[in-house]
DNA sequence: GACCTGCTGCGGATTG
């Protein structure tokens, strides 16, 4: 792989079998025999006479190092170097990327190439000193390296230049593409695409470059909404690198309760942690590493645990902390270090690691926890064993509670562990998380709405329908609903827009504060914290409130189940009280489920026999004592269980079809929770709970609307506030609740009772 | 559910 081939412009492989090669501009082909590369990748091969001959949309879908970014600039420079091109007319192609950092990694490796086919490349991020851009805005040309908030802000502030920016454009290239879809931000972008070929003048290819996709159709769909079938794809024939999995049990003791009595403190310490802690520096120390903690809590805890153990075996420090919470010249100094010496070395990170930001060879990657999607486990899975010939290395580390007489039914049906087991099997048969249909996305469409009016100085009613709806950025949105959203924008008490007489849309008095923020650029929102105090006036901590909350729900917060009693949104703070006895499930009530797929194939795993080859023999244990749970609960038949002062549901579905059933539930008059798997109603709400589920079963489906209209606050998105309550009612049931499925849930739930059930509740 | 992502232009002080 590293022998530079006799001939610099001869045949590249020796068996001369690559034709594209010879397609490739002179100085791109000098390029590549100067990077020392004997042949083309796989998808490099395919990707240039498609890309060289530039009238068709392409994606890439390709393993993480499979040399995608070259596959789609190889192409693309050289056509650039090839054309007739006047110096100045505007930039010939845009690389669109989620994260600053991934720019800058790019920059690096696009420089050489750009400097040898004499392409000028700019940088313009948000770090990026405004000289720089200045000067690219003068001169544009070339390869602009960007990010969709940039793009925003480029063409809401310099609307009328953006016809020279974008004149001489012949590709846009979206890097990560998965990272935007199913997401208000890659609603944004979209647009965004959409509104730089109308300032273009003419279509723009669109390359999609991505590692994990679920579905072809969906993706060219979302790459080209008015012409998906015209989308060429690539999948990657190769890349699919040995690989060596293992899931690792661990099991928790109970902490004895501290005895108030006794001035002697118990160790608060979990050994599980310790366990794997010491596991992860046994094993990882020497080597080079990416620890996935799950949560930024979790990442300082084993950073600091794994520091700590290489002061006591006086090694030198090697263990990084890397979140969001930290600041940027902290992480950049984690990155630096393993990525400039090639030392032993490892970075404990939540998910800002898991796109592919330059830290080097990495020889194995280790998730605590299952992890909320199957996506982005193959994500982390694809960051190691990138050399060839090596193995992809990961360790799933799970955590069970240990069995006793006051184990709560839920933890002692290793909802971790099955889980775990359950997204290994869905990554292993190549399944990822689809986008999901029909949500609204009315915020980003606010925003999108206002960016047009800023960009142009004034919109027509019919212009902002060609754009955004016409154009299929939106397609879930009809003409009553865009004249709705309109009107609200209008509204006295919104004032986000005015209309001129002539029927003009201009920014009314709140539109202009909005559009002027620095904020307006990003469709996403920082999530509001809310403070969770007692009864007693102990304040325990913050929350952050991207679910919904309602009084007589019950939390785990601190380690405890609490009852909320009252939510303010005012003061952002709740108000909680200890709930009723029995111990709270230590893991497996954390609300909502993981998607349906994933809780169908846990289903599917507690009910069959095999027995997983990745499992150690703590996990297999652990995936044992699941399924005599499983069993001796009845569940393989039975959908409902009583245990003590609780009845416990298995409705088998995902997180928005079991928010359907809890919220339906609750417009009964039933108090119920989701618990992970279970849904959980006290046990003397029992025959309320059958009546119910037995009325949910004969009715048509419940209103998804008036369902939403029962979480207290439905605000997610940032521009949610301006909805008022009915467009945010459907906005939220579009997102988040599958009522259509209510009745077929509680009819199977009817048809699971146990035996006996239904006489004694039935009176 | 947990976590993550992004950002302009101008006024004023400081420095060479």
């Amino acid at each position: 792989m590293n022998d530079a081939p006799a001939d610099p412009f001869g045949q590249i492989s020796g068996n001369g079998a690559s034709t594209s090669f010879d397609l490739l501009h002179e100085k791109a082909r000098r390029w590549i025999w100067q990077q020392g590369w004997t042949e083309l990748r796989d998808i490099q091969e395919r990707s240039i006479p498609i890309l060289l001959e530039g009238q068709r949309d392409l994606i890439i879908a390709a393993g993480t190092a499979s040399g995608k970014t070259e596959a789609a600039f190889l192409p693309i420079v050289s056509r650039l170097a090839t054309d007739e091109r006047k110096p100045g007319a505007g930039f010939e192609a845009i690389y669109i990327s989620p994260l600053r950092a991934l720019i800058n990694d790019q920059f690096g490796r696009m420089e050489t190439l750009c400097e040898e086919v004499e392409t000028p490349v700019w940088k313009w991020h948000g770090d990026v000193a405004s000289s720089v851009k200045e000067r690219a805005r003068k001169r544009p040309q070339g390869i602009l390296l960007t990010t969709p908030e940039s793009l925003e802000a480029i063409l809401v502030r310099r609307g009328n230049e953006a016809k020279r920016l974008f004149a001489a454009l012949s590709y846009m290239v979206i890097d990560e593409m998965h990272a935007f879809m199913d997401a208000d931000r890659g609603r944004q972008l979209q647009s965004l695409l959409n509104r730089i070929e109308i300032a273009a003048g003419h279509p723009v290819v669109r390359v999609g470059l991505s590692a994990t996709l679920a579905d072809m159709r969906t993706s060219a769909a979302f790459l080209r909404p008015l012409n998906p079938d015209g989308v060429e794809i690539l999948e990657s024939q190769m890349g699919s690198q040995p690989l060596k999995l293992q899931v690792r049990g661990y099991i928790q003791p109970r902490l004895k309760q501290r005895d108030a009595n006794s001035d002697k403190c118990e160790v608060t310490e979990s050994t599980a942690d310790i366990e794997i802690a010491t596991h992860l520096f046994d094993t990882l120390r020497g080597h080079r590493s990416l620890i996935f903690a799950g949560s930024r809590r979790n990442v300082e805890l084993y950073t600091a645990r794994l520091c700590g153990l290489c002061e006591t075996s006086g090694v030198p420090e090697e263990f990084f902390a890397h979140h969001g919470s930290l600041s940027r010249e902290h992480r950049e100094e984690a990155e630096r270090r393993l990525k400039e010496d090639n030392r032993p070395g490892s970075i404990i990170a939540t998910t800002t690691l898991e796109l592919g930001i330059d830290v080097g060879h990495i020889d194995a990657v280790s998730q605590i926890g299952p992890g909320h999607t199957v996506s982005g486990m193959r994500q982390r899975l694809g960051r190691s064993g990138r050399r060839a010939g090596q193995s992809s290395v990961m360790r799933v580390y799970t955590t069970e509670i240990a069995i006793d007489e006051r184990i709560h039914l839920i933890d002692a049906m290793r909802p971790r562990t099955v889980q775990t087991i359950a997204m290994l099997n869905l990554m292993l048969r190549r399944w990822n998380e689809p986008p999901q249909i029909g949500c609204l996305h009315l915020s980003t469409l606010i925003q999108q709405i206002l960016a047009l009016i800023a960009q142009h100085g004034g919109l027509t009613v019919k212009q902002g329908w060609n754009r955004l709806i016409e154009s299929r950025v939106f397609p879930e949105i009809d003409q009553a609903l865009y004249i709705d959203v309109l009107r609200r924008m209008k509204h006295p008490e919104v004032q986000l827009i005015e209309q001129a007489p002539d029927g003009t849309l201009l920014p009314g008095e709140e539109g202009e504060r909005v559009i002027n923020d620095r904020g307006f650029y990003a469709v996403f929102m920082t999530p509001d914290e809310f403070k969770v105090i007692t009864d007693r006036g102990r304040n325990l901590g913050t929350l952050p409130i991207d679910s919904p909350v309602m009084p007589e729900q019950l939390i785990i917060f601190a380690g405890r189940r609490w009852r909320v009693i009252e939510l303010d949104n005012q003061r952002r703070e709740i108000l909680v009280t200890r709930a009723y006895g029995g111990v709270p499930p230590k893991f497996g009530g954390e609300g909502l489920p993981p998607a349906d797929e994933v809780v169908a194939e846990m289903r599917r795993v507690y009910e069959s026999i095999a027995i997983p080859r990745f499992l150690d023999r703590i996990a297999l244990e652990c995936l044992t004592e699941a399924r005599e749970t499983f069993d001796h609960l009845g569940l393989r038949h039975a959908g409902l269980h009583q245990h003590e002062d609780e009845l416990l549901l298995f409705p088998w579905v995902g997180n928005r079809a079991q928010l359907a059933l809890v919220l339906a539930l609750a417009s009964h008059g039933v108090t119920a929770n989701s618990e992970g798997i279970a849904v959980t109603v006290q046990a003397k709400d029992g025959s309320k709970l059958i009546a119910a589920l037995k009325t949910l079963a004969e009715r048509p489906a419940p209103d998804a609307e008036v369902l939403a209209r029962l979480v207290p606050d439905m605000k997610r998105a940032k521009y949610d506030a301006y909805l008022g309550d009915e467009l945010l009612a459907r906005c939220y049931a579009s997102e988040h609740i599958d009522a259509a499925r209510v009745p077929i849930i509680a009819a199977d739930l009817i048809s699971r009772l146990p035996t006996g059930v239904t006489t004694i509740f039935e009176t």
